[in-house]
DNA sequence: TTAGTGACCGACT
DNA sequence: CAGTCGGCCACTA
C-alpha cells in the first residue's frame, strides 16, 4: 500500500454524509481500487486514534459491524451509528435504507 | 521466499 | 435465512 492508495481510501470515508453508511467493498470502489476492500479495514485499523474520519460508517455488506458484538469497539461503532439515527434490526444496518449512493 | 493472516466479498449450498 | 468456500492482495513473521 502506497501513500496515494490510502490517501484515496481516506477521502471516499470522509465524504459518506451523517446518517448513512458505507461497505468496504464500495469504499474501495469509489476509491478506484476495487477489489481491495479488505485493505480498507487494514486502512481503517491503522487509524490514529485522533482521527477525525468517520470511521463508524463504513460496515461490511451484509449490513453488519465487523467486529465481534461482545467487543468496545462494536458498542462503540454501533452507538456512534446510532447516535445519527440509524436504526438497527438484529444486529444489522438496512442498507436498502441507510447505504450511501449519489 | 513462503506461509499465514485479515474491521472483506460474492456465489453457492 | 445461515454457513461454506474460494478469491482477493498487502502486510508480517
Amino acid at each position: 500500500m502506497n501513500e496515494i492508495t490510502t490517501q484515496s481510501i481516506l477521502m471516499v470515508i470522509r465524504d459518506i454524509p451523517e446518517g448513512f453508511v458505507s461497505t468496504y467493498g464500495d469504499v474501495a470502489k469509489r476509491a478506484g481500487l476495487p477489489g481491495y476492500a479488505r485493505h480498507v479495514g487494514y486502512v481503517l485499523k491503522n487509524l490514529p486514534e485522533n482521527s477525525q474520519l468517520p470511521w463508524h460508517r463504513v460496515i461490511n455488506s451484509q449490513g453488519k459491524i465487523s467486529f465481534p458484538t461482545d467487543t468496545v469497539q462494536y458498542r462503540e461503532q454501533r452507538q456512534r451509528l446510532t447516535a445519527e439515527g440509524l436504526i438497527f434490526t438484529n444486529n444489522r444496518i438496512p442498507l436498502r435504507k441507510y447505504l450511501w449512493r449519489d
